[in-house]
DNA sequence: TTTATTTACGAATACGTTTAAGTGAATAGC
DNA sequence: GCTATTCACTTAAACGTATTCGTAAATAAA
């Protein structure tokens, strides 16, 4: 069994006190510069590592922040995360993972767990069924916490999301533009903010061109992955739509294969366009016409907003950050 | 401000020792039940929660687990992040993401950095261009260690893989089998028994049939993506193979884009088969025949057994875990 | 030269928990 | 009835670091 080495060791070693070793090791002003090296060396010889623990509980820093998602095996947070990881790893902090599953219950026995100080800050993508913000109030409050994409409207934090208004709206007049009479929605995200500004821009472009939808050529997301498949199917059956738009990527695969089930051509028959990061999107068939948000930088941005409020040089509470996703067309509406 | 409360709090309040309330919150035997529930009860009263440093620094218990990755915008990680995530949860612990971005230094950084008794436990799927495995035969000898996937042959310390030997054999013999004279061979983690398997297995029956392989044949991932484009078509031109195998899922796509742009029929002219987890397989153009790891399982398993070390019920230093891939035959080799 | 300040370090304490060892009272064994 | 054991709890000491306060020596200011 190694001994471990900890300021103690490096402070006997060298005849001086644990606490010079400590200020030493933090590169304190109180230190000359040749005990300093002294000590330097000492502890890349021994190669003594400070113990996170014992450092966390003193100094009340974790070098750690938390992310919290709906889930991980999606390319929007996947690349998302991505982003996060890469600031994080410059600053040397640590990154926990969390899915929600779209879990409104798990999403707040986490946030919940996340205030005995295991972190410094949080990153959160609220979960889809949660309705209910009143845990966020509460956590925004007591720890540095940075929303991004998928975001509360009236909390008192930062908010990280793309111009889900314009390029809904966008989208829409890209059908309309290409002769679609009847363009169904594929409704996700309901209660927040990021939802309601998409179905907001499908809404506008319709209006402006005189286009009116019915609740029947709107499909609500369901949890339930295999009701989606079904639910789109009778839609498409029953309202005969010349175009879809979905709101997220989960919904945009069915829809391959509705239109495959009942026989239709996409494009000829269906148009469809969905908000989504695939990669594969150009090498579908037909290709998908994506609106791509540029998930790696929305990573990147919350995670920089964070580490700037927790060195308390960032002083925009509400700051709201958008970035602009871009509608890439393909195929599958040409 | 609010105080914080600590186990000191409850103490006080309920007037009996500090040491009482820690064993009741523990659930320790010496406390009797009358005590424990008081403690309980103000416990969930006052919302206390236990100072994970301060546990974790007297404890050397740090419910905390690392995953070591090389890229988590993956289908197959995040997949298999999904797995271990699963497991985790169970047993309340958390997960620390890291990627090394196929960079064996950044591995070594990280490696030596969770040395510090930040985890009990790693989870590691090794990055493609690390060639040394000294500093995990270092590490394995100071912290339980479970690799995924990407493992080297000769480290004391368990292993869960695929069946990448056989499921290679069986996709090439797919293709003899569907009349391919020339299969070509996009050989990645060369230097993993990951890959030198999956070689094997595609050598093996291309020779049981009679057949042979030469170097210009087989293309070697290389870290810059852009090139891997540029060597595919290189050598599809010149070879005029009428099909390929790729080792990895990042080396399928480019096939696609390859057989484009020198206007090859995919399957007429060009059979294609993939290592890959991709749910698009299915939709591409055309679909894509895979070799689908079992990711999901393999990272429950992988975590599953990390906690067995953990609770010491686990007793096979060497344990070599191997999941059935399965062959999804499609459009692209038929 | 005398006083004030700076420099470089050490002693001691606190962070919040866990745990080994100890203790008095109640119970059991004979 | 006396000793041995069990029960339920307390005392006190860690775990390894960061930090406040203090201090002796060296330097600067007067």
């Amino acid at each position: 069994m190694k001994e471990t080495v900890t300021v103690k060791t490096l402070a006997k070693e060298l005849n001086i006190s644990i606490a010079t070793v400590s200020k030493a090791l933090n590169d304190s002003y109180e230190i000359s510069l040749e005990t300093k090296q002294k000590v330097w060396d000492l502890a890349k010889k021994l190669k003594y590592q400070r113990n996170p623990s014992a450092s966390n509980l003193r100094s009340h820093k974790t070098k750690t922040i938390a992310v919290i998602i709906p889930e991980i095996a999606n390319n929007f947070f996947s690349l998302a995360i991505n982003g996060i990881e890469e600031i994080a790893r410059k600053r040397d902090y640590h990154v926990l993972i969390y899915q929600t599953h779209e879990n409104s219950e798990i999403e707040i026995a986490f946030t919940d767990s996340l205030l005995s100080g295991r972190v410094d800050g949080i990153l959160i993508s609220v979960s889809s069924n949660t309705n209910n913000n009143d845990h966020f109030k509460e956590l925004v409050k007591k720890i540095p916490v940075v929303f991004f994409d998928r975001v509360f409207e009236d909390i008192d934090a930062v908010k990280i999301t793309t111009d889900d208004y314009d390029s809904a709206y966008n989208a829409t007049r890209h059908l309309i533009e290409g002769g679609c009479k009847k363009i169904a929605y594929l409704f996700a995200l309901n209660n927040l903010v990021t939802g309601k500004n998409r179905f907001a821009g499908y809404k506008k472009a319709l209006e402006e061109y005189g286009m009116v939808y019915t609740d029947a050529m709107v499909v609500n997301y369901d949890k339930d992955i295999s009701k989606n498949y079904e639910n789109i199917k009778a839609m498409v059956s029953s309202e005969k739509p010349d175009a879809i738009i979905s709101s997220i990527e989960d919904l945009a695969l069915p829809c391959y294969y509705v239109a495959r089930e009942l026989n239709l051509n996409i494009p000829r028959d269906l148009k469809i366009i969905s908000f989504s990061n695939l990669n594969t999107a150009p090498l579908l068939n037909p290709s998908l016409t994506t609106i791509e948000q540029p998930a790696f930088e929305i990573g990147k941005e919350a995670a920089d907003i964070l580490f700037k409020i927790l060195d308390k040089k960032y002083f925009e509470p509400n700051g709201n950050h958008i970035l602009k996703s871009s509608l890439i067309k393909r195929e599958s509406t040409s």
